[in-house]
RNA sequence: GGGUGCGUCGCAUAGUGGCAAUUGCUCCAGACUGUAAAUCUGGCGGCCGGACGGCCUUCGAAGGUUCGAGUCCUUCCGCACCCA
């Protein structure tokens, strides 16, 4: 059986750090929606034990967004309180699609695909969490092996009216649509592997709170300890809207410093202290609310609250060199309207239409674009504002190079060849 | 297996035999500003290198009826719901 594979080796007798009662307050409140059960948390806490924490991750999409990296940060904290990393891999249950944040039936994902996704994830995994010294299991490992006997044996776990009464299948059989056997069977896996890895404690968002229950559920059938439940508070998008890759309103860990700042610097105001308690753990809670007390003492105002925001994020990400070269290259280019330092290149033809230009440098899908784009005055050559698109340059009109802006944030140069 | 309904430009929607085709969201641009926010305005199939205009390609696929078809008919594909 699976759980063979989970040896005790880590399990040694190395005790965590003892922490303090503010310590354990703050691990079990700051970003927190939820703690199951609180008090044998709190207790597990401070008798100095090393717990096994669990976090299950679904590559069903290439990146990891500042939503998600909510609860690595929280699995930080533990990790530094000297308490055991498990990291769930779910290659296996990607296939079958966590119905959770899901109103519709979810399609299966391809093998490929999630290999393909999985390429980059540790990676960014390890942005946030030490994984050397984390465990980092596959949940195909055990999961792949189950028998429809065993599968029947864990299906046992649950009735149909416990499954049924989970909020999005609800909705969806009261609006008739269709739900597949397959996603029912999803929560059993994810909790399955609670079960294989012997967790102590689940971290996971809010919407994950009944995958994370059906993780106790199914320890109890198995006859093993019930781990307590830690889900993190969701996080909103850039435009206070539910966090979606569709909205455009997300921020990747992996976003380059320049695009993170630049998003987080759209950011809705009335949100700006959520991201600052969620997104910045770095940050004392005394910091951060001697910060949203300011602003909202009108000291402060909210565009610097966020050039705050977007710096410390960065830096958490990339360190504080390149959060302030993102900040300087902000600054230039929308508050004093210059062009960015870096942009891309291009040779210059001899002689070109500016809507060759724009097709070069990759502005417009098509030429008709291209005009329309002219038309409304977004474009500019050599620092002057193009007013017709059959506009015809020279190579001797031009200096050594020219550049191509077309509307405010969207730069080529165009340089002679020497 | 039987019945009903549906497939429209990223998503979602409207569509009477005469429309490059409605509206919302996303998106793009402009103005404004404290930002790439909010708001307002404009745009959002392609080609003809101005405009008026012309031409081409689109409404699940293929045929057909018609001067003319997203709109009618046939077949096929896909999806949904009901009955079994």
């Amino acid at each position: 059986m699976g759980m063979r594979y989970w040896t005790r080796m880590n399990k040694a007798k190395k005790k965590s750090a003892m922490p303090s009662k503010e310590t354990i307050a703050e691990l079990l409140t700051r970003g927190i929606e939820d703690v199951i059960v609180r008090e044998h948390l709190e207790h597990a806490l401070q008798s100095g034990k090393r717990l096994r924490i669990k976090h299950g991750i679904d590559p069903t999409g290439p990146n990891i967004h500042i939503g998600r990296a909510i609860s690595l940060w929280k699995l930080k904290a533990f990790q530094d309180l000297g308490h055991t990393i498990v990291l769930i891999i779910g290659d296996f249950t990607a296939q079958i699609g966590d119905p959770s944040d899901k109103l519709a039936k979810r399609p299966f994902i391809t093998e490929a695909q999630i290999k393909k996704n999985l390429s980059g994830y540790l990676a960014q995994i390890g942005k946030i969490i030490d994984l050397k010294k984390a465990e980092i299991a596959y949940n195909s490992k055990w999961l792949a092996k189950l028998t429809l006997l065993e599968t029947a044996k864990l299906a046992e776990s649950f009735s149909v009216q416990q499954i049924l009464a989970r909020r999005n299948f609800r909705d969806r059989l009261e609006r008739q649509e269709d739900i597949s056997l397959r996603e029912l069977l999803y929560p059993l896996m994810q909790g399955y592997d609670s079960v294989a890895i012997e967790a102590d404690v689940e971290i996971g968002g809010a919407d994950q709170l009944f995958n994370l229950h059906a993780g106790r559920a199914i320890q109890q059938h198995y006859g093993k300890p019930q781990q307590d439940i830690l889900t993190t508070q969701m996080l909103e998008g850039l435009d206070g809207r539910k966090m979606s890759t569709s909205w455009g309103n997300v921020v990747n860990i992996t976003d380059p410093p320049a695009d993170m700042y630049g998003k987080i610097m759209s950011l809705h105001d009335d949100i700006i202290s959520k991201y600052y308690l969620l997104c910045c753990p770095h940050l004392s809670l005394a910091e951060i609310s001697g910060l949203i007390d300011t602003m909202k003492q009108g000291n402060l105002s909210p565009r610097d609250a966020k050039m705050r925001l977007a710096k410390e994020m960065v830096s958490l990400y990339y360190g504080t060199a390149k959060a302030e070269a993102a900040e300087a290259e902000f600054a230039r280019i929308f508050q004093k309207k210059e062009a960015p330092s870096e942009m891309p290149e291009y040779a210059l033809p001899k002689s070109f239409g500016i809507i060759d230009l724009m097709e070069i440098g990759g502005f417009a899908e098509s030429k008709t674009e291209a005009k329309r784009l002219v038309e409304q005055g977004a474009v500019s050559f050599d620092g002057k504002e193009v007013k017709d698109w059959r506009m015809t340059i020279s190579e001797a009109d031009v200096g050594a190079s020219a550049i191509l802006q077309v509307g405010k944030r969207r730069f080529a140069r165009f340089r002679k060849p020497a």
